[in-house]
DNA sequence: CCGGATCAGTGACCGCCGTCACAGACTGGA
DNA sequence: TCCAGTCTGTGACGGCGGTCACTGATCCGG
């Protein structure tokens, strides 16, 4: 695990650095706090850089405490022993990981791994726990925060328990697409990845995506996949289970 | 929906009702609180009786608040439109459910469903948000509970996704007879309720079965499942994916 | 421009699961 | 005791997904 640590306390009348001010300024937990209280808990942070393929942490192992995400992306994904993934959710900047263990004592329930380069910033969890006994107000962001996350993680299980791969695939397609610099029909994913996303092996998403070309709906050149027909993908992932 | 509301408001001085108490007093979220400061919250609480099979609410219905099970057991469910369920949880009293939307002011994520007669307690979304707010260490007990939430639908994301019926079925089974009466052997459920637990169906879950008895796991009398090898189905359920 | 490394496509195969269709077993009233 | 309703067991069958084993395409560094 290659990192960084910048430094373990910044005195607080010393300037914080820009990334560090506008992680705290930005994320949701301290939205409601003062400056000066975001200067107090952004001082406490410890700043560790990650490159792409990096592992913040792992499944099983105890909390370290609260990352909030700085910049790059990182997912967030369970594996099985047999080397099979499955990813949760996908975290880019400005978010934060490993709400939930800060607070039931409990270990990390899943592996978290840099995408891309990412800075984190890790508030150590007895700094937190801290931390919201003087603002009770961050509980209830944090709380926000984790109800998101299980309405994902359901609508997950839905998808997983009575969608196909096919359907799956289609969705996550689209929201490549989406998040894909200028909308465009280009996803940078490889056939791994996304097999990764979908809980499932390379060669199955080979397979579906040749009969989405055969159909007519997306066209792969060099490695690209390019969608041609929106519509038929969103008729797909959307088709009710 | 077929339910009894007692009284909307009890006056704080007159005697709550010996299960409304003992309700609020078991209830892991307000272990933290005085007596007194119970019984305010219990006496905001509106008592609701639903009948096994009544359904307490719907999936993508507004929250109405916070539900404490005083007796009774409920399960938290989705629902494909094609007929098929997964249970996501069940819970038994004492016991809450709905705490998610308090915080998030979504929709409910699940449909919750009685699966025995259950009493339960309803403390109106507004009254609760009020009562968090002059008792902040209650949302960090609501942190614990959806974080345990939260590990468990991890933990069913990944056995849907790398595991088989046959596994997940023979977890269930070592449950449902730890839970039964007398920790016997005996399971009280049907195969269709099984099926529901697993998100998969009725004739999946017979051939299971019948695969266990050929080899002899389980022995079946007159609809009755007895697990005969518990080791085995220890095995089987523990096998890594 | 070349050669290793990674990524992609594909065929074969098989087991599991979901569906349909019934027939038989069991239960709980009337 | 009988009947209606529910629950179970099973066979047939098709499709999808997971595994293995290759071959071919593409990329990138030297």
């Amino acid at each position: 695990m290659r990192y960084i640590e910048t430094r373990l306390r910044t005195p607080s009348d010393l300037p914080l650095s820009q990334v560090r001010r506008e992680t705290f300024a930005t994320t949701s937990l301290f939205a409601t706090l003062t400056p000066e209280e975001r200067q107090q808990i952004a001082a406490l942070a410890v700043e560790k850089q990650f490159k792409a393929g990096d592992v913040l942490f792992h499944e099983g192992t105890p909390c370290d405490g609260l990352y909030l995400i700085g910049s790059g992306t990182v997912k967030i994904s369970k594996t099985s022993s047999s080397g099979r993934e499955i990813m949760l959710t996908v975290e880019s900047a400005p978010s934060s990981v490993a709400e939930v263990p800060l607070f039931d004592n409990g270990m990390n329930p899943a592996t978290v791994t840099a995408l891309r380069d990412t800075v984190a910033f890790l508030v150590h969890i007895g700094d937190f726990q801290r931390f919201c006994r003087q603002h009770p107000e961050v509980p209830i962001k944090v709380l926000a925060v984790v109800g998101r996350r299980l309405r994902q993680l359901i609508g997950l299980i839905e998808a997983v328990t009575f969608g196909s791969v096919r359907q799956r695939l289609a969705g996550i397609l689209l929201q490549a697409a989406q998040e894909s610099v200028e909308g465009g029909a280009q996803i940078p994913l490889t056939h791994e990845e996304l097999a990764l996303r979908l809980g499932t092996v390379r060669e199955v998403v080979s397979r579906n995506l040749a009969r989405f070309q055969a159909e007519g709906i997306v066209r792969i050149v060099k490695r690209q996949i390019e969608i041609v027909d929106p519509a038929a993908l969103r008729a797909e992932a959307e088709t009710e289970f």
